[in-house]
DNA sequence: TATTTCTTTTGAAACGATTCAATTCTTTAT
DNA sequence: ATAAAGAATTGAATCGTTTCAAAAGAAATA
């Protein structure tokens, strides 16, 4: 059973490939009755455009056009703070009639190389790397793509790699964190730190040693704490640290290692009873969006988005396997209510089980 | 600046196009010599070969030993609700081996159907769109790729368009919700919708309704009250109605367009010390995994990451105009402190200006 | 030196679509 | 009925690779 071509079509229509390929993109001199042939033996064949051959003809003239075309690899899309960073980047190459092109590592080392090798070879002008996680192999890979010419910018620290990159001086805005709370009085302060290999993270701890060093107060050990940089990492980390303490010995203040930590963190001391400010001041990081809405746990419609996600993904590959089959597939999900603290029954003030 | 070709590496290395594919493909039957002009040609204009034309020459004989590469279109990457679907998207397509693609159109038509073609025509197996904007154009686009069977997957609602797509029962959805709140004993209840012509907000629209007219209770029409879908929507919507309403003229309830909205509205009524759930209960949509974490307005260190993803690209666009420099630059960013109502002041109870 | 054998290199023909100048077919106007 | 204008169709060129029969070069043999 060979592919079959828009050469068959022709044929089988009685018309030329040109003629064909006018109706497929609806271009408009095209006759009815034509057009009506054309459909037809499109339909008899049960032919598929090849997107192949499709591409790399329309590639050379839209090659003229010249759309920039960047990828960005990003440490995880989830993160908001990593959302703003995209929106800044994709509103520059947008208006100047480009396209960005995402990507995500989800924190592995292996993933990371081979995104950049696919959107390397997938057609890009250049790449955004935000940021490039501390290994070995990676950074070799770096270097590579720096011997050969290829574009690309890292977002973020690296150390000791002679590449275009943009940093914000994490020292110095840590120790600046640090200051502010000392200079209100704070002594007992903690450091809820990130991933333990993320040079971001040892900067953010420097600072924070630095804002300590400049006055009288000594900064112990004890207070950096290693979390990660989820909220649930915030989280545990923080019941961890106080859970068990008493009041007196509790610290005063928290800096964190972002801003999902400080999230974290905060939802441990509201459910410790701690009050925020008035037992413990919290500092987070990134000043992402949502932090200026917080408030308690929500009652909401749970939608399954992992699982939308992925079984949209099913479809689509069951489509590519089966390229003849034009019969559209439907999912449909059962959303759920998930009753949290946002809520209350006027009628008794206990708490009662989902309806 | 146009593409590097086999044909220009064959000319720079005094070769024939057969000999550098036969370097490449790693042919044995190439003299060393030969194969070292041949790569320090690739070297020097920095090539790399474009596996659409790979592809559809050895389509016939070698079988598809690409990677999948899915590309993925959603509304808007900032919302932590499309994050969770990209994540199980992209899961299951990197265990295939394959690789996920993302776009967003900001909510703009134009931009969704250039977003569309730009990833079409970039090598792209299958598209998967989250959620397709309510637009004639767009429909007539994405009819023309049916027609052309480009695989591609719905993520939504889209009404009269016979595609494969994913969908929640939204009216059902919406429905239990305000079921849930009227069991309660709420009576009065406000519904925030989304954006005028979503037709997912319609839908819930829809069951909010119906989950009244399954009571003795009158959902009136000012119980609908037009939000959007991000956090500010809800803040400003919530002000509205709240605000100059005497406290038994107010609902004890809301329902809410998302979870963004939700947060919007609870940092209102925070604001205008309404209490959640004692005065108003507040229901939200999606489940964002934040909503289970939130708290309080955050002191901060405010990075500019809308400008940070700005200058990358703008570094990385000077970069590729001009291709010789290979100059790194560096750009250095200020990050700054904001001091909001999680950090209070051990040496006085006002509120102190920033040092 | 001429002939044979083996190793390298060449260049044109695919792959399957889109494009567009040239051509043929319809109208419309004269 | 003929010319001119407009509409529809054609088909060769093109995109950037790989492949492979044929040509060319090098080495070995007679």
């Amino acid at each position: 059973m060979g592919k079959v071509t828009i050469q068959d079509v022709a044929r089988s229509a009685g018309v030329s490939v040109g003629t064909v390929s006018a109706v497929l993109n609806n271009y408009d001199h095209v006759r009815p009755a034509t057009r009506e042939k054309v459909t037809l033996a499109v339909a008899r064949l049960n032919y598929a455009p090849s997107r192949i051959a499709q591409s790399l003809r329309s590639s050379a003239s839209s090659s003229q056009t010249q759309a920039l075309r960047i990828g960005m690899l990003v440490k995880e899309i989830e993160n908001p703070f990593y959302a703003e960073v995209i929106l800044g980047a994709r509103a520059l190459i947008s208006d100047q009639g480009g396209a960005l092109f995402l990507t995500s590592s989800e924190g592995k080392h292996e993933e990371e190389r081979r995104m950049i090798d696919l959107l390397r070879t997938g057609g890009i002008d250049g790449l955004i790397l935000a940021p490039v996680l501390d290994d070995r192999a990676t950074f070799a890979h770096l270097f590579a793509l720096q011997q050969q010419r290829f574009p690309f910018v890292l977002l973020g620290e690296v150390k000791g790699l002679p590449v275009s990159m943009v940093t914000v001086d994490n020292v110095h805005a840590s120790r600046k964190a640090v200051r502010y709370l000392i200079q209100n009085g704070h002594t007992r302060i903690i450091h809820f730190a990130g991933p333990r290999y993320s040079a971001q993270s040892q900067y953010r701890i420097q600072g924070f040693w630095r804002g300590f060093s400049e006055t009288h107060l000594k900064c112990e050990d004890s207070f950096i704490v290693p979390a990660g940089d989820h909220l649930e990492d915030g989280y545990q980390a923080a019941l961890a640290v106080f859970r068990d303490r008493k009041p007196e010995e509790r610290p005063t203040a928290v800096t964190c290692f972002n801003d999902l930590i400080a999230l974290g963190v905060m939802r441990a001391l509201y459910e410790l009873g701690i009050g925020i400010p008035d037992d413990v001041s919290v500092v987070g990081y990134d000043d992402i969006q949502i932090g200026r809405y917080i408030a308690a746990p929500l009652t909401t419609v749970r939608t399954p988005s992992n699982e939308m996600g992925r079984s949209a993904a099913a479809l689509l590959l069951r489509q590519i396997e089966n390229p003849g089959e034009a019969k559209p597939e439907r999912a449909i999900i059962e959303a759920e209510l998930v009753v949290r603290k946002s809520t209350r029954s006027l009628l008794t003030t206990d708490e009662e089980p989902v309806s």
